[in-house]
DNA sequence: TCAGGTACACTAGTATACAAGTTCGCTGCC
DNA sequence: GGCAGCGAACTTGTATACTAGTGTACCTGA
């Protein structure tokens, strides 16, 4: 961090540089912060490894010390981030064995509120959740992939509100956020299509009344990432660790 | 809070003057400070609703209010304390929508866990969850009831062990410390001779190879606290809310 | 006596200052 | 040329100072 000449602050034009958080006075900051770390490191923007000091997030978004350390204590409990006292934090490497419980919690948690769902079920329940995924296909072909991903949270919360158990959501979403970096790598644009045709299909077994099929279903829809992540490995080794 | 006359001060002789921690100069002060609370909080010694200050808790302990509020945010997260910002802190109330969500999280979550375990159950695992077993009835001959509930954490963790799933255990963790108040208001002394025989028919019918009686056992055993729960709310109608 | 306004004490959120410890590179000696 | 040792710059952890907002008690006036 010598400002020595223009060319060692050119250094510094790494990922953290893309980090604009737009502050709505009315939030706390600390909250803003979190938001905005959190989606740059699950959306990979922020790579595994990458390391991270408090002092140049904050100089970097314009902040104290203060609420970018809070941000990162949360991210630190949502494994996202790892901090070395005394030496530095970085950006968690994807732990195998993390991503492998990660995903059994997810699995096991949406599979047993899709079978309480399904008990609950209603054609008004049906139709919000199939609009959901007509806005996934428009969102699709619009190519905007990020509103696509925000949409395919809410298809699977909508679950949680079906089965009256919406305080499981929020599990749910930690899990899936400690393995969402691997869903993206694996949702390379190819796959997304196949994402829609696994929703319907969950939706037709819940519309028939039959919730085996319907959980079954959802595990082969969610044991898709998995199966690609094996293949992801060896490419973006960097990444893992374990 | 005026501190007009000693009387006055004498008020703050509340369950706060009995958060004592001993510090261990090596970890993190925030840390420690965060377990203290926590075990404050689920043994009930603060009681749902205690008004909680930073600057009290601060002054309390001999610590600057930086290590006390990194703990008060972490205990956000956990659901066991709400902020109101430029109003105060209270231990959170005993949400009953949360009480059944986490509740449906913990159960199925270890019955999950339960059924993998099974699949690598051997009799070094068998003796060693019997071992922990007999020294709960040790504790609970010695009357020592925060060790005979560190041992009933030892037990459930024990199957994430088991199952090579260890990172599911976190997960639980979090989910039983937002229904463990609920089971310490449960725990009459009378019942807990009751989960020592739980805990024992689980591991009997893992040892006969039966998974499917040992989750019905390990349902059964999860069931106890929430159907008491129910006799519980007009009792300590101040803890609960919804 | 009661209503309304003001001042103060308290809250949490944020900014800054200081402390303790690690890394890494330069300097000087061999 | 290579190695030992010192030092500067960085890291996170903790303490303190300041800001902004809230509620309440008390005082003033009718």
């Amino acid at each position: 961090m010598v400002a020595a000449a223009a060319v060692e602050i050119e250094d510094e034009d790494d990922a953290l540089v893309r980090l604009i958080v737009h502050f709505d006075r009315r939030r706390q900051v600390s909250d803003q912060v979190y938001e905005a770390l959190k989606k740059a490191i699950i959306s990979l923007q922020l790579p595994p490894g990458t390391l991270i000091s408090e002092n140049r997030i904050c100089r970097q978004i314009g902040v104290s010390r203060t609420p970018v350390r809070s941000a990162i204590t949360r991210l630190v409990e949502d494994e996202l981030v790892e901090v070395f006292p005394q030496k530095g934090s970085l950006v968690a490497p994807i732990k195998l064995s993390a991503v492998r419980s990660n995903h059994f919690i997810r699995k096991a948690l949406e599979i047993a509120v899709l079978r309480r769902a399904s008990e609950a079920w209603t054609p008004e329940l049906s139709a919000r959740s199939r609009q959901i995924v007509t806005s996934q296909a428009a969102a699709l072909a619009d190519g905007d992939l990020e509103h696509f991903h925000d949409l395919d949270q809410e298809f699977h919360r909508s679950f949680c509100l079906a089965a009256n158990l919406e305080g499981v959501w929020s599990t749910i979403q930690i899990a899936k956020a400690r393995v969402d970096r691997v869903h993206r790598l694996a949702s390379g644009v190819g796959r997304l299509p196949l994402v829609l045709a696994e929703h319907g299909a969950i939706l037709d077994a819940l519309d028939r009344g039959d919730p085996e099929r319907a959980a079954e279903r959802l595990d082969y829809h969610l044991e898709r990432a998995p199966a690609i992540m094996e293949t992801l490995i060896g490419s973006h080794e960097k990444y893992f660790v374990e």
